[in-house]
DNA sequence: TTGAAAGCGCTAACAC
DNA sequence: GTGTTAGCGCTTTCAA
């Protein structure tokens, strides 16, 4: 049970060399004479040595160990975060460690969860989906773990930000629905603490009224599924409805679609227009094939992975505030551009 | 820049007590006098102290730390999986750390990944749809890190497994499809060398076979939507195509059925009926409201967490293998069973 | 109850 | 190049 630890002195004693010369071998690898080289190889190899990370780190001050606080992975957004960005931390020799914050994103909650990450020593903190307190972010960076926040804006100096265009993305996404001949605009909110939230419907109301438009209905729907249905129903039932919606995220959009099609019996888009943002997976899935606004996961997971390793490995810790360009993603849920004929 | 690192030692000097003294404090919490105690918070609160917990795991030899291997997060049975576990872990003090093993679940890819797990001093290891050497479980069995397989099968009797009744769930569609008047069946399959595939399509033809039917065709989609929807095509083009499809999980599903109601412009079930496996969250939505066999993540990760726990604490050791029953829950895939008219 | 001391497995000066 | 030595921050005997 209690496992046979095999400790760098174990190999050491087999290969004749000092524990420090052990030490030398896995750590900088050359500064180790050849011969002596190979025989501490092949004693490792035999007792299965493999030095302790943990020990390591303890000295060095490294853990190599990156935290990631997730809020939700009902949107599909996420789990393709949390893939990307493990795999490419891996491929750097680092590892994610995860921790699911409540999905009301409560400050609190993230807080005492950031509080147990840095016990482990982490090198840095990805805080995808949430914000934290101004307190814990001084003292992350008093304690030189920096921090960025993927897909929200806070205005704290001391973090740094990853996100793409949510304004500009907005604004396009009412550009094509005007130019579309729509005339009555619906909204469908998310969370309304959320930065994304708050930009993307700043953008479409912009959009709209630069062409002399205006929001004709609004909804919340808190980026769940069941919210979103419920917002659709009260959106959409009455006399007079939107002929067009800007649904804040795509998870969202294909609940407003279902309840649309399948319990309104509405056409999409010959009587209704429905438009998302993100361009998860389903969103290409012909039963959905959803227009949208891409946010690119890659671009946004390697940003975030250079603003990390710049913090942890040069002299850096300046903040970095990254915003990423996306782009509209024209399908099926939008009607074709109407021929200019009078 | 280089965190100012606030020690135990610290604490002690502001406090006026030893060093061990607050070392007690934090790690068996009632050997120390309540006054002690007090001023030993009340300094570590000033200066913002809190335990090394990689410094702890170096002498206690637990890490609280448990490995997890994901392959695949494009399945939206995975995300859950990683959610549920990392929460309820969180919730024992537990903490995850992730690893991304290459889709095609190699052998020797996670072999590789599980060492480096290692190098962590990991409490524990879940596989999730993977499957490791014996060198290796050997190997883990000797350092007294415990394995479980989470949807996996494994002979390795030093492996613990977590699975939910796949054979008698791919019987259960078998006999569903049987009874609603079908003749002609299809299969398709998931990635050949997952037991999950093995068990289900062996469940499947069995109960054909019971009652005197047997496959009609085959084809492989891998559990990729993609290839899923090769197959769909090949299936179900040319003169005469089944009336009924199994597709090995709802993932594969999604794709099949968008071959056929949009490619091909079948009707579903009218034309043909279609049933998957896991009951993900988008088979309840309506615009796919699968008919499907549903294993419950929360049973399993609960099974999970408590083979887990029995081996990091108890004088455990022994290696469980857990079979969960599902569920069949019909939804608008499969028609109606027909009135016993004749 | 408390403190002194040893040591977990490793890295990093420092002499040789 | 190589070994000796001194810790990293903590837990855990052991005496007091």
């Amino acid at each position: 049970m209690a496992g046979e630890r095999v400790t760098s002195n174990d190999v050491a004693r087999l290969a004749g060399v000092s524990q420090s010369a052990v030490s030398r071998y896995y750590s900088t690898g050359n500064l180790v004479s050849t011969k002596a080289g190979e025989k501490i190889k092949q004693a490792a190899e035999q007792l299965g040595y493999r030095p302790n990370v943990l020990a390591r780190s303890l000295i060095t001050g490294r853990s190599r160990m990156i935290g990631l606080v997730v809020a939700y992975l009902e949107n599909y957004f996420y789990p393709e975060v949390v893939e990307r960005l493990s795999k490419a931390l891996q491929d750097q020799g680092y590892h994610v460690l995860v921790f699911i914050s409540s999905p009301a994103s409560v400050v609190e909650n993230v807080d005492q969860i950031t509080q147990e990450i840095l016990d482990y020593q982490v090198d840095g903190i990805v805080l995808a989906s949430a914000t934290m307190s101004s307190e814990l972010a001084a003292r992350c960076h008093a304690h030189g773990v920096p921090i960025v926040l993927f897909n929200r804006l806070q205005d704290d100096p001391r973090l740094s930000t990853v996100t793409s265009d949510n304004h500009g993305g907005g604004r396009k996404l009412a550009e094509l629905l005007v130019s579309l001949g729509h005339e009555r605009f619906g909204y469908i909110a998310g969370y309304e603490g959320a930065s994304t939230q708050r930009d993307r419907e700043a953008g479409f109301r912009e959009g709209l009224e630069a062409s002399g438009h205006r929001l004709f209905a609004r909804e919340v729907g808190n980026f769940r599924y069941d919210e979103a249905q419920a917002a659709a129903r009260r959106m959409f039932t009455g006399p007079e409805r939107p002929d067009a919606v800007f649904v804040c995220n795509d998870h969202m959009a294909f609940a407003v679609m279902d309840v649309l099609r399948y319990e309104l019996g509405l056409r999409i888009p010959d009587d209704v227009s429905v438009v998302g943002f993100d361009d998860v997976p389903p969103a290409r899935w012909p039963a959905y094939s959803l227009t949208t606004f891409r946010q690119d996961v890659d671009d946004m997971v390697a940003e975030t992975l250079r603003t990390l390793m710049e913090s942890v490995n040069g002299a850096g810790g300046v903040p970095r505030r990254v915003v990423l360009d996306g782009f509209l993603v024209q399908r099926a849920t939008t009607r074709r551009a109407p021929t200019s004929a009078t």
